[in-house]
DNA sequence: TACCTGTATGAATCCGAAA
DNA sequence: GTTTCGGATTCATACAGGT
């Protein structure tokens, strides 16, 4: 039988050596609560510690409109060695708790997870994988100096080399249809009505997580009736998640804003239905395929020569993928709509390379790199 | 002109303080060839590290002494420290030969990625993003035991937190079909004929880059006759897109059969015609045209109402060139950013001036005056 | 209803040339 | 070196309100 009342919360961390606070919030400091959990009682903990981002000035759009930046307290720390201090104290008593087969996720960006990876190395936790979450939708770079910051990082290891942790490798699969899950997923940020807002219709937590992401960590590496611990659990996504899929879950947090919401947050989800316990699936699209790939790839080379089906027009490719043509330049789509004086155009059918003495459309190449992506993967 | 010749061997690390071993391979170690080279001579370092933690030659103890096979979690944490101090003495030898402005990329798996990310942050690299390269066509997990392993990290960071970097944002936003290039690629990893094969059919090299990968590194990171040095060059890819792409680069190699398949490569490529390697030049870099031009050519009258597009403001030009809105006076961007109450504004952008019966931003005018000057120079 | 348009917003280490 | 200030810079969604 699986225990999935909502949860409650707890003052006190004192309980009895052989009673875990299953399904509950303990209120406080997560190492000391930690500390007060029972050595080797936890299958799973997945960890989103602070951050650690280190931001200058305020931002804004181009629109000139403010971004809402995380300046919580909680994700100040002095230095970087203060951080690592941080990241192996609350490691170090995650590694404590857990089962000698048992697990841990810690998801972080490139300000952190570089630390907390060599952290959970150094204390002889060992990687499995590391993961990557592609945001579908995420914030672009604004100021247009780096790549747009699309990604982040999770890290799965074990207690110890030894573990033998749980990996759902058959479902994985099922859902995935019939090829092996790969280390990088891609899920659209949390927002809509999944994003908890307050009385003020403002976000309750700066990094809430998507459902989506936690069901498919605790679908992959848990088994029904497992207890997931997090000691950073701010809103209860890991908690909501658990609840769900018939987990048992442990969330320690400090924040009371943030407890709060999650209590209720949780005491509304209603568990699936065993037999019904299945992943979503989220349908691969069609890769898209961008002009500079071709030049990448070696399929077109700078310097070549492009024209449109009647040849009225011409233009020539550069290294960076922009075309000229006498004084226009810029993509194949906006040279395209140049040369013709309309607003727009579609690059890919518009120009044609030299195919022998034929000519044939840009498309034709971009559906042969499609084509070996899929015979590739397949 | 830019000098990409085909690639000489050099065993002596000697040189003259005002010249750097362009466009050639050095023999040896790669710390002790960095640190013979000229403090702040290079602009881009690419390094492709040994990610195995098994001890390799060099990978000693200070004293000389091998260190035994590793079993137990001592031996581990022994092995760690000694990446960990291999690590550091070639970034720092690499950090010094960086130009100020300079920038590292560095690849590696979740082996050795954290480490190597913890390292360029202690040593005072400031990191500008984490890249993700996905692979089409990973090696599947055969045991069925872990996430398909579908991607390798690379972090891009610049020498210091002061330094500006190149990046050429706009060249690769157009060639990415006019929107942001992601930290997340796809590129399938080496096969083919691209794979260097030897007298057996063997693969030369166990991890042979795929020279897409370095297209687009190098198209975002350096310009035309930048010097680009790598440090671990294996069978020269860095060196095979440099010279395509009409930069120079400086490899260091230990092994005579990494190094022999190199040279051929590279002698074998053909840089890209010179018109070719130019690359959209971002607007930052256009001359920069005052106001005060457009009422000096005559192109706006002094007295002429401006308007935003949706005329809920308007301001008066003045003799000088500055705009004058009820109590509010100053440059047309600080003017468009006093009657928003926005900290600032691109009045060229903003403001509109009457054509006809429609409104028309004054930077149309701007855009007449650089074609005309272009006009000129040509 | 369906469609269109405008607005809001998300873990962000987000300017650079000229003086 | 520092300071000033011109002016360059965004993508995918969700939702509200109007046609």
């Amino acid at each position: 039988m699986l225990r999935t009342g909502s949860a409650a919360r707890k003052r006190a961390p004192g309980l009895e050596e052989s009673h875990l606070p299953i399904d509950t919030i303990l209120v406080g400091d997560s190492i000391a609560h930690m500390n007060a959990l029972p050595e080797a009682s936890v299958d799973l903990i997945f960890a989103d510690p602070p951050y650690n981002l280190q931001l200058e000035e305020g931002l804004t759009r181009p629109d000139q409109s403010k971004v809402d930046a995380v300046d919580d307290e909680w994700d100040k720390f002095e230095s970087f060695a203060h951080y690592d201090a941080f990241t192996r104290a609350w490691m170090a008593a995650a590694r404590r708790i857990l089962k000698p087969n048992g697990a841990i996720w810690v998801i972080g960006s490139y300000h952190n997870i570089f630390r907390v990876g060599a952290a959970l190395q150094d204390l002889g936790f060992w990687m499995l994988n590391d993961v990557v979450w592609r945001k579908a939708n995420p914030m672009p770079n604004f100021r247009g100096t780096r790549f747009t910051n699309a990604h982040e990082t999770l890290i799965w290891a074990s207690r110890s080399q030894k573990s033998r942790p749980t990996f759902n490798y058959e479902a994985l699969k099922l859902s995935n249809d019939d090829t092996q899950m790969r280390s990088d997923w891609l899920f659209p940020i949390c927002t809509g009505s999944e994003r908890l807002k307050d009385a003020n219709d403002e976000k309750v937590h700066p990094t809430q997580k998507p459902e989506a992401l936690l069901y498919r960590v605790l679908m992959a590496t848990t088994k029904p009736g497992d207890v997931v611990l997090d000691p950073f659990f701010g809103t209860g996504t890991t908690g909501a998640v658990a609840k769900k899929l018939g987990r048992h879950f442990i969330g320690i947090e400090r924040e009371n804003a943030y407890i709060n919401a999650a209590l209720k947050r949780i005491a509304a989800i209603k568990p699936h239905d065993l037999n019904a316990i299945e992943t979503t699936v989220p349908k691969r699209s069609a890769p898209r395929i961008p002009f500079g790939s071709l030049i990448e790839q070696g399929l077109i080379a700078p310097g070549t020569k492009l024209f449109d089906a009647a040849r009225r027009y011409s233009a020539v490719v550069r290294v960076d993928g922009s075309l000229v043509s006498d004084d226009k330049s810029g993509s194949i789509h906006r040279v395209g709509a140049l040369v013709q004086g309309f607003e727009a155009c579609n690059g890919w059918t518009f120009w044609h390379y030299e195919d022998g003495s034929k000519l044939a459309p840009l498309d034709t190449l971009r559906e042969r790199i499609r084509a070996s992506l899929d015979k590739l993967s397949a």
